[in-house]
DNA sequence: AATATTTAGTTCACCTGTGAACTAAATTCC
DNA sequence: GGAATTTAGTTCACAGGTGAACTAAATATT
């Protein structure tokens, strides 16, 4: 899928890797979350949410700013370009997932879903356990 | 899974990434076969594949020959320590799967790996196309 | 038979993601 | 309230995977 969203995101004047959508997404659904929080919601270690967001802010589509409650978070905002990149991208994508998952029987994705959660849990839970 | 097999991996007097394994455990299927039925069965490029033979020949479990029939391809054999790393292999991965997959139920498993098995062709596709 | 194309493998520079070591702020605990 | 611990973020060196350019062998084309 990246492989296609690259050349679309050259097109629109940017240049990232395409995965880095995926904290674009995060920040359409909810402005102004701390780099802590994208990391879980993108299943993603703090170091790798650092260099997306350094990338993303080069291209002036997020910033960071201190949060005044805890001095240690920075919120992350989209800048107006970031917001205006939404309507451009979710079509593309949408439309790719649409063709990717046309002809798929809704209840066998859900499944599919729901294992690959599972599975994820459970070794996440496993490397917690090793970790103590 | 990388992570609870490496250290074992270490134990038995190895160090390879434990993705490497996945080279092995096609190896003990079908001993001889070429790079590029290694990719394609593994879903790698030739030069993935590349890189994880030099390794596993470095740790001396698998060496390439010329196929005399066709100069240009190697055939893939396992040496002794390659064909004896098989039975400690696959005892511990065999455990590690049995417990991630214990309580989902055979059918799930088998939708998941099935829609899985559909995305991957279509992308694929998609790929071939746009290349023409 | 000579040339062009295709194919298998190698090499190399690069990309994304990460762990480890670090800084600085906040929280816990005597 | 001061020391120890925890937490969020940064930096950096490295790991695994890949595309592109290459070599050499095989196959197709004429």
């Amino acid at each position: 899928m990246g492989k296609e969203m690259k050349p679309k995101i050259i097109e629109l004047g940017y240049d990232f890797p395409p995965v880095y959508l995926g904290v674009l997404a995060d920040l359409w659904k909810h402005d102004g979350i701390s780099q802590k929080e994208l990391g879980m919601s993108l299943i993603k270690t703090k170091s790798s949410i650092n260099k997306m967001l350094t990338a993303l802010e080069k291209e002036c589509l997020v910033h960071r700013e201190r949060d005044k409650n805890d001095n240690r978070t920075k919120l992350i905002f989209l800048t107006q370009k970031g917001k205006d990149l939404r309507s451009k991208v979710t079509n593309l994508s949408s439309e790719l997932e649409l063709k990717l998952i046309e002809d798929i029987p809704e209840n066998e994705l859900k499944i599919a879903k729901s294992v690959l959660h599972r599975l994820y849990l459970k070794l996440s839970e496993k490397r917690y356990n090793h970790k103590k």
